[in-house]
DNA sequence: TGAATACATGAAACAAACTCATTGAAGAGT
DNA sequence: ACTCTTCAATGAGTTTGTTTCATGTATTCA
């Protein structure tokens, strides 16, 4: 036989009251129940814990000893509830997302914001590690979901897709190549063009769909980030391509923005869940926002480069070429 | 409906071994049974806890949200059970016992010290408070019992009375006093007498039993404490009455120790007990130790003056004259 | 495709806990 | 001193919740 908390919430509630009668009240159970609760606490215990006068019911040494420890149990019990249950109602708790580093420097900010906002209770980790990182958070269970780059994952991993990000063409908007509302790949051969360093998610991207019909453009400048990239382009050193949503935080009034064509190369943005492992409702209303927002940011107008044509209807769901 | 113990530990069972046919086996009951107790835990939590695949369980993220808290709520719960155990069954935790100072520097040595051989796990916390605080000690609930001079305790107190100290002349080997097997209270006048302090538990009692006889001795020195008392004695400085008990351990070979009669004073020791309390198991065990090393001293060989003869049978429970 | 394995579920059996009614003990009131 | 009241314990019967057995369904492995 066991003792259960229901059988050490009868004996606090006792020893606080001072009484069965009141005790049985506040536990809604008849006084009788209450009797035999104790009494099976006790044959437990292997002691009385209370002293029964049939005025005034107090504590035995042994109950005495043994209520901080009672109270402690119920208290944990009770805050293990809650806190599960909070975190299953979003009103607290936290959740972790992965994210590759430009979409967690464009897309979350707005999307954790609305988060924050809906559910103020919870606390958000953003696990922004670069390149093959991301997807490891996730099936390490670092994180509950990420957005990746899922041209660069293994295709088992089953990422669902989000949105595909076409890399454009960043170049000082006094540059010759900013007169063209469109640009294509082998435009781009004679003027000096900065990329981004071998290795990198980027330029990974642009050798695979480029590099084997002979349009990856040769490079004059290589750099391992995009913010110097994009300071370097601003400074007229060079154009680029680069992701257009990467671009966002970077735009400027003397940065021109076009279309890449000839061919579209895009980024496949996706969301990546481990697999067979359900996510928890937190993590489930912030994927929706991510997805929300992953796709209001599909949308050119969304970029602010609705003053370009855009290269072939929506940006959203396009099939690969 | 509310999550109980044994929900916990299933889950956390489940977690551990990731199938439910052998945390089942673990638990002693049916898959079937876990089952159900599992979606039970779900619905109050109101989440799935557990990813079931046909092949594998794995956690949920709610589930992984969730184990620390149950591991900590079924420690407490074990921990607080083992302990409360231990306790009724005298293998740790702590007892708690008043004294009045003689007693406590007399008998609840070698008593305590059997005590510890026969429970090594407990501690023992000895209150030798001086005066009315032992038996305040015990009302309070600070101490499961103690051993008081019953005469100055109020008479509703219900002490059991255990043993007759009787006072006994204290006077150096070569004191003229010391010729005399037995000594009358009336034969202490014309000898310089060292008294307690007003106040202290044995000026009481001396006065009120002897002061209306008119045999309370004049005195000649006072003193506060039992220890100065013996070392002027053993200087020679005086002689005094003191209790059998409470001489004891400040006897030397220059000190003799003679009974008082006509009449027999005694103080009266005897166990409290807070009226309407029972006591712990490890505080029954104490008290029995302590009773029989009581009886122990009141007997006179026990003393080392079984060269005197003594002043009329063995002390212990004799009537009150 | 079939055998094996694992979790879920329906129905019945079982056990535990509860309620109601009553008892006995101990103060409180007159 | 007697009654009245209050309180906890207990017996009997009922309700509730849990377990088991048998079976269903889904997935994996050969």
């Amino acid at each position: 036989m066991r003792a259960s908390f229901e059988d050490l919430r009868a004996f606090v509630h006792v020893a606080e009251q001072g009484s069965f009668v009141q005790a049985a009240d506040g536990l809604s159970i008849t006084q009788s129940a209450l009797s035999r609760r104790l009494r099976k606490l006790e044959e437990v215990v292997g002691a009385r814990l209370l002293d029964r006068t049939s005025r005034r019911v107090g504590l035995t040494a042994v109950g005495e000893a043994f209520l901080p420890s009672a109270r402690r149990v119920i208290r944990h019990m009770g805050r293990a509830m809650t806190d599960i249950q909070d975190f299953v109602n979003l009103r607290s708790g936290t959740v972790s997302i992965a994210s590759t580093r430009t979409v967690a420097s464009t897309v979350l900010p707005g999307a954790i914001a609305r988060y924050n906002a809906e559910h103020p209770g919870m606390k958000v980790r953003v696990l922004d590690g670069i390149g093959p990182g991301t997807s490891r958070f996730v099936l390490d269970g670092e994180a509950e979901f990420g957005v990746v780059l899922a041209d660069n994952e293994p295709a088992e991993l089953e990422v669902v897709p989000v949105l595909e990000d076409p890399y454009v063409l960043a170049c000082r908007e006094d540059h010759p190549l900013a007169d063209s509302a469109v640009v294509t790949w082998s435009a781009l051969s004679g003027h000096r063009f900065v990329r981004m360093a071998p290795g990198t998610g980027n330029e990974r991207v642009l050798r695979r769909e480029l590099e084997a019909r002979g349009l990856l453009p040769d490079w004059a400048l290589e750099v391992q980030h995009l913010s110097s990239l994009m300071a370097f382009i601003e400074r007229g050193l060079g154009v680029s391509a680069v992701p257009r949503i990467a671009v966002e935080p970077f735009r400027s009034a003397r940065i021109a923005i076009r279309p890449l064509v000839e061919p579209v190369v895009c980024r496949h943005i996706g969301i990546l869940e481990a697999p067979g492992r359900s996510l928890s409702p937190a993590a489930l209303a912030l994927r929706r926002i991510v997805y929300e927002a992953l796709e209001q940011f599909g949308r050119a107008d969304a970029v602010g480069v609705s003053d370009v044509p855009p290269a072939g209807g929506p940006l959203t769901r396009r099939p690969n070429p």
